[in-house]
DNA sequence: GCTATCCCCTAACAGTGTTAGGGCTCGGTA
DNA sequence: TACCGAGCCCTAACACTGTTAGGGGATAGC
């Protein structure tokens, strides 16, 4: 019976995939195990094995699917403008799926979604004027870069999981902790306590993607700017 | 007998975490179980939880201890060239100890180490000139570049792990993989190959390194630049 | 000598990734 | 029609993991 109703739709990579994307989702990156991602699809964890060599392999795929999610923004005129946007939108899709940035970060997997943001990101700083070095380069920085921030943003403080601290209540903390901390030792962290915790991460992500553009802006011959 | 030679130096927090950091050199952080921390001691795991409440916490202190062996650069005239050197010496200290970006990023614990890394920090950025505003967000900036950059430079090529390919061969594959592309659908890569597979990592940091530099340059008055 | 505290132990629980080997159900072929 | 091989899933198991409960021996103070 090669008829399968669509509730079950043919056990393939494909829909391990997403049945492993709903198990992100769910439970974590923590919390995602072969057996449960299994039992998402209605099978057991060694078939998993079949369609795939090892739970590398299936963390690839996810990654590839998170990237395929990546909607790029519209072109303009205002390269600045347009990688602004660009930055904005690789973040937004970052916390906006679960341990996306884990996920992705953990390994380089080369699938055909990586590749067509690395194509669309290349072409958009060739046209806005960056020599072939620079380009290569500067898509480079870009990925590294907000990567990094958004995992440095959502790594948890080690002393706030006592309680369910919310995240605002962190930034607080933090400032208390700061603000406490003896003047003689730590004269900078105390004075700038407030300057360190008041911004919230939209504010700090503005600044970090315009300081970045104002660096990748000094390659660019003085009429491109 | 509270009396114990020096080779079981009295079981503290601190032998804990000089052991995990032991345990993480050798195997790595996926290799680093409670077992295999509590048998560097010379004890049984369960006995760990008496001195630490969980392997986070551990996790925590290692991180902290691989801050502690962060040197700060010798304090410069030119800020850019101190900073600069700051972040190569944050870089290689990520890099020298097996896995040490991962354990880092993984958790923001505020140690005093941690601590005394941001003061410092901070103290250099406003002897540069940067405004109290800008000297913080430009500390966050700096910490989370270079982070996102060694986690970027450190994640394993996911087709590359069948043979054994040194990180050079990995670089000839992927420039092959490039140029393999079809140039209709990936014209962009399949032409920038050799720029985006060509510079080592060192000169790639260098790069994003001066733009980092020069966003930041961009807050600074124009004398002081 | 008694007690309380500290520190480590054994044993176990529930869960993990992964493999070996068995069996069922198909499509194609003799 | 009978068989065969391939594709796909299963059970069972192995060697681990983090973590807890509860026991026991040593030490210090009263």
């Amino acid at each position: 019976m090669p008829e399968n109703d669509d509730a079950t739709p043919a056990l393939t990579r494909e829909a391990l995939t997403q049945a492993a994307l709903r198990v992100l989702e769910r439970d974590g990156l923590d919390g995602l195990s072969m057996r449960k991602v299994a039992a998402e699809v209605g099978v057991k964890a060694a078939s998993l094995y079949w369609h795939v060599r090892n739970k590398q392999e299936l963390l690839d795929l996810l990654s590839d699917a998170i990237l395929a999610l990546a909607e790029p923004p519209p072109r303009q005129e205002d390269w600045r403008a347009e990688l602004h946007e660009y930055c904005f939108r690789y973040r937004r899709l970052l916390l906006d799926n679960r341990d996306a940035a884990k996920v992705v970060a953990g390994r380089l997997a080369p699938g055909p979604c990586l590749l067509n943001v690395m194509e669309d990101q290349l072409d958009r700083l060739r046209a806005a004027g960056f020599s072939d070095a620079d380009t290569a380069m500067a898509s480079y920085l870009l990925g590294a870069f907000v990567q990094g921030f958004v995992l440095q943003e959502q790594s948890p403080i080690s002393s706030a999981e006592v309680l369910g601290t919310s995240r605002r209540d962190i930034a607080d903390a933090a400032g208390d902790l700061f603000r406490g901390l003896p003047t003689t030792q730590y004269p900078n962290l105390a004075e700038l306590a407030d300057h360190l915790t008041g911004p919230d991460m939209d504010a700090r992500f503005e600044f970090c993607v315009q300081r970045v553009l104002d660096g990748l802006a000094t390659l660019l011959p003085a009429d491109r700017r």
